[in-house]
DNA sequence: GGTCTATATGGTCACGTGGCCATTACGTCT
DNA sequence: AGACGTAATGGCCACGTGACCATATAGACC
C-alpha cells in the first residue's frame, strides 16, 4: 500500500513537497507539480484517510440513522446523502435502527468508536439516548435530526411541515364532504410525541369537525398495526368514510384490510395517505397522496452538516421545514350517504 | 475526547495495563480491572477506531456498493449487511452506484480512501472498474461480488440461482398452456451480460418452445423502459400471452402499462417476475412472484467476508448459490385462445 | 538460599498523515 | 551592496492505538 513517502520518493520531492501536490499545488512549481502527479498516477496513490483522519482530528466520514431503511422514505434519504456525501469526499456509514431504542444505543456507540464528524438522525421515539448525543457534540461530532425530533432536543432539524399537511388533508377531505375522518393511531404523549397524529385534533378543529372517540387507538406505525386498526375501524357501526394514513407504510396495511374487506375505493371509503411510494400509483385507484421533498431534505441535511463540521460552527443550531405536496389521483370521492 | 492514557492516569495505572482491560481482561487482577472498568465507564471513554485501524494495519470498517438502493432488493440487503457488519463490531459505508460505471469509480475511491477491510459490491455491467478492484484487493480489501459477477471474475460470490428459476418460471407458464412468452429486455451480450436474460432461450428450449424472433429487444432493466417494451410487446399483431418480469422494477413498468391498455391480467395477458416486492402483493391481482432469499444472502456475504478478513485468508474465493421460491397469487392462467 | 515460573504490570515505538516552522534561491528595493 | 520579500522546497513531530518487549513480585522447588 504505497504512502506518500513512496510517491515522493519517486518523484524525487520531499515528502512535505508530494502532499503539497495534493492539498495546496498552487505552492508547487508547474513541474515539479507535474513529476509528483506522475508518480501518484503510477503508484494509484490514494490518501489514507484513516491516518489523515487521526492527525486532523476529524474524519471524512459522516453518519446516517433511519428508522427503517425499507421504508422507501428512508432508502431515498439515504441514497441522497450517501450521494452528496461522497460528492464532498465524505464516506457514510448507515445504520438501521429498526426503532429500537437498544438497537439505537449499539449502532451509536458503533458510530462514535468511528469519531463520524456528523451525524443525521431520525431516532426513535422517547430519549434514552438523547444523553449520548449530548456527549457525542460534546466530543465533536454535529448531531442533526431529520423527520422527527426529540421534545426540547437541543439539537437543528429538517422536517417537513407536518403540521401544515395534516391541516391540509384534512381540508381537503372535508370539502368533499366528510365528516367521519379517522387517522390510523392517534396521538398519545407516551407512544407517540409524533406531529402528525398531535395536528389531527387540531385539524379537526380547525374546520369545525369534532374528534370521534370510538376511532381513537394507539399504535404502533407499522403495516400489521394499522392493518388491524382498519379492520376494527370499518367494522364499527358508524365507520368513519374517509382514513387518512400518517405514513406510506401504514397505508399499505390500510388498503390491504379495506381490500378484504370488499369495500370499494373511493365509493365505499375514502384514503388519503402521507407519503408517494410508487405503489401508491399501481394498485386501484391510484392512491391521494401527500408528497414529501425528501430529496430536497437529504441534500439540506447534507449542508446543514457540512458547513457545520468544516467551519467548525458545531454549536449552530439550524431548524429547516419543507412543505408537502398533496397529489390526487382518485381514492378520495365525496361520502355517499353524505 | 478522553483516550486509553485518560482512563490509565483516571484508574492509576499504566497505558498498556489499562487497554488489556478491554482486549485482555483475562491477564488483569480482579481488583485492577474493576478499577479501570469504573475509569471507562465515568469517562464514557469509547476506543478510537481511527486510530486503531492505522495503528492494526486494518479498519473495522466494511464496503458495500449497490445498484439502486430504491429497489427494495438492495435496500433489505443494506440492512441485513448493516446490522450483522454492526453487531460484530463492523460500521459499513453505503454506497449506490446508480448502476453508473463513473459514479461507481468515485465511489470506490472513497471506499479504498477508507481502508475498508472488505467490500460486498454489486458492480455494473462492463468491467471498466475491475482493475481498480483488483488492485484494491492486491493492497488489503477482501473483494465479494453479490447479485452480478463480472465474467471471468477473481472473486467469490453470493448469488441467486438465476438460471434454475427462469427454468422454473417457464416450466410454470408452459404448463398453463403459454406457447408465446416474452422477457422485458433480451441478452444481448453488449448490454446484458445477465444471467436471467441469457438463460432465458435456454429455458424456452427445455421445454420445446421457440424464441420469438418479434419479442427481443435490448432495453435497461428499469421501470421506463420496462414499460414502454410492454407498450409494444402489446400491440404487436401476435402479443404474447405471458410476460416474465426479470426484476421488480421492471414489473412495476409492466403492470403500468398493462393497466394503461386496458388488458386484464390474467384473462389478458399473465405476468410473473422475480422479485417479491410489498407492492405486488397489494395490486389487483396481486403478482405471481420468484422471491429471492435477500436475508440469507446478505448474512452469508457478511460471514464469507469477515470470515476471510478476521483470519486474514483474502486469497479464498467463496461462490455460493441460493435458490428462488415460486409464490403463485393469481397473475398467471392458462391464455384465452390456447 | 538461589533458581525457576507464573502472574501482574509497565515502557517504547510505528502506523501515515497534516500542521507548523525552517531553509534555500533569487529578484527587488533603497 | 546589503536588506528584504517572495517563491519553492524541506524537516519534524504528534494524533491514539496495538504489538512487542521488559520488569517486578511472589510462591514453588531442589
Amino acid at each position: 500500500m504505497p504512502s506518500i513517502l513512496d510517491v515522493a520518493k519517486r518523484a524525487g520531492v520531499a515528502p512535505t513537497t508530494a502532499k503539497r501536490a495534493i492539498h495546496e499545488p498552487h505552492l508547487l512549481a508547474q513541474e515539479t507539480l507535474a513529476r509528483v502527479r506522475k508518480a501518484i498516477e503510477e503508484l494509484g496513490y490514494e490518501p489514507d484517510q484513516v491516518a489523515g483522519g487521526l492527525r486532523r482530528g476529524r474524519t471524512q466520514t459522516l453518519g446516517l440513522m433511519v428508522g427503517n431503511i425499507m421504508e422507501p422514505f428512508f432508502a431515498s434519504l439515504v441514497r441522497t446523502i450517501a450521494h452528496a456525501a461522497q460528492s464532498r469526499g465524505y464516506a457514510l456509514i448507515v445504520t438501521d435502527s429498526e426503532y429500537d431504542t437498544k438497537v439505537e444505543r449499539a449502532n451509536l456507540r458503533v458510530l462514535y468508536g468511528h469519531r463520524v464528524s456528523g451525524l443525521i438522525i431520525r431516532s426513535g421515539y422517547g430519549q434514552p439516548n438523547l444523553d449520548y448525543l449530548k456527549r457525542m457534540r460534546e466530543r465533536g461530532t454535529y448531531i442533526l435530526e431529520i423527520d422527527y425530533f426529540y421534545p426540547d432536543s437541543p439539537f437543528g432539524h429538517v422536517m417537513l411541515d407536518n403540521e401544515g399537511c395534516v391541516f391540509e388533508g384534512v381540508r381537503y377531505l372535508h370539502s368533499l364532504g366528510h365528516r367521519r375522518i379517522a387517522t390510523l393511531g392517534s396521538y398519545d404523549p407516551l407512544y407517540h410525541p409524533e406531529e402528525r397524529s398531535r395536528s389531527f385534533p387540531k385539524a379537526l378543529e380547525a374546520v369545525g369537525l369534532p374528534l370521534i372517540e370510538a376511532y381513537q387507538r394507539v399504535i404502533l406505525l407499522t403495516e400489521p398495526e394499522a392493518y388491524k386498526l382498519t379492520l376494527e375501524l370499518m367494522r364499527l357501526p358508524e365507520p368513519p368514510t374517509a382514513i387518512f394514513s400518517l405514513n406510506g407504510t401504514e397505508a399499505a396495511g390500510a388498503f390491504r384490510a379495506i381490500k378484504e374487506l370488499g369495500l370499494r375505493i373511493p365509493e365505499d371509503v375514502s384514503l388519503l395517505t402521507f407519503d408517494n411510494y410508487s405503489w401508491t400509483a399501481l394498485v386501484t385507484p391510484p392512491l391521494d397522496v401527500i408528497e414529501q421533498p425528501v430529496e430536497e431534505m437529504g441534500l439540506a441535511a447534507v449542508e446543514i452538516v457540512l458547513d457545520a463540521v468544516e467551519n467548525r460552527t458545531l454549536d449552530k443550531v439550524v431548524r429547516k421545514r419543507f412543505p408537502g405536496r398533496l397529489i390526487k389521483r382518485g381514492s378520495c370521492a365525496p361520502p355517499k350517504h353524505a
